[in-house]
DNA sequence: TAAATATGTAAGTATTTGCTTACAAATATA
DNA sequence: TATATTTGTAAGCAAATACTTACATATTTA
């Protein structure tokens, strides 16, 4: 489990859009990630490792445990590319044109 | 090649990223896609399959010729998703803190 | 200090992915 | 009609992915 590390590939797995889901909302430790799910907690950790390593959790250890928050400024890497698009699904015809026209300079 | 196929695993290759650019600014047949990637034509013919299949774009045949249309509204399945999270990097901590509340609700 | 708790990591595995080459099929052109 | 063009798809393959179980290592608590 290596090689490619980016954002988009970090969200693409369900379950890490998941973890990302709950620590956004405060930081919880391993085990209490582990919870909100059937898989091991072994794969749980694996996930995290990803999301640590392509900076979208930060892993603050206190004592035994290790507390996931998020930290979540990479994702404006999906926005800013998504954001190029949005006038696909805005209904402002007039601003797909601008669009294509201006592309097409 | 098969099993999940949803827009954020469509997304997360940089090819078909690539690919989702190229045709967002006008339709192009599949060679002239092609022809911008040193990969082979059958790949980028898969990918196309791939991005045609969860409905990011449109094939038109014209003659023995395959338009490729850009049809991104599905792309608002991210947006939507991220936007959740855009307080993280807006530098809006009053907004960041008020999302953080509404949270733990 | 011994036992319990929280976690990382290694090894193994089935499946998926992203590519290749080879070939088939449809349409256009000479 | 013969040939060129445009494309899809099958088969094969190496690498990546997402798991599992087993075990090692801290830290805390009894």
């Amino acid at each position: 489990m290596e090689a490619r590390r980016d954002v988009f590939q970090a969200i693409s797995d369900p379950t890490r859009r998941e973890i990302i889901n709950l620590v956004s909302a405060k930081p919880l430790n391993l085990n209490s990630i582990a919870d909100n799910f059937t898989i091991s907690r072994p794969a749980i950790s694996q996930h995290i490792k990803i999301l640590s390593e392509c900076g979208l959790i930060l892993v603050v250890q206190k004592g035994r445990e290790r507390y996931c928050e998020a930290k979540l400024d990479k994702l404006k890497e999906v926005s800013d590319w998504i954001e190029k698009y949005t006038v696909f699904w805005n209904n402002k015809l007039d601003a797909l044109g601008q669009f294509l026209e201006k592309k097409e300079q």
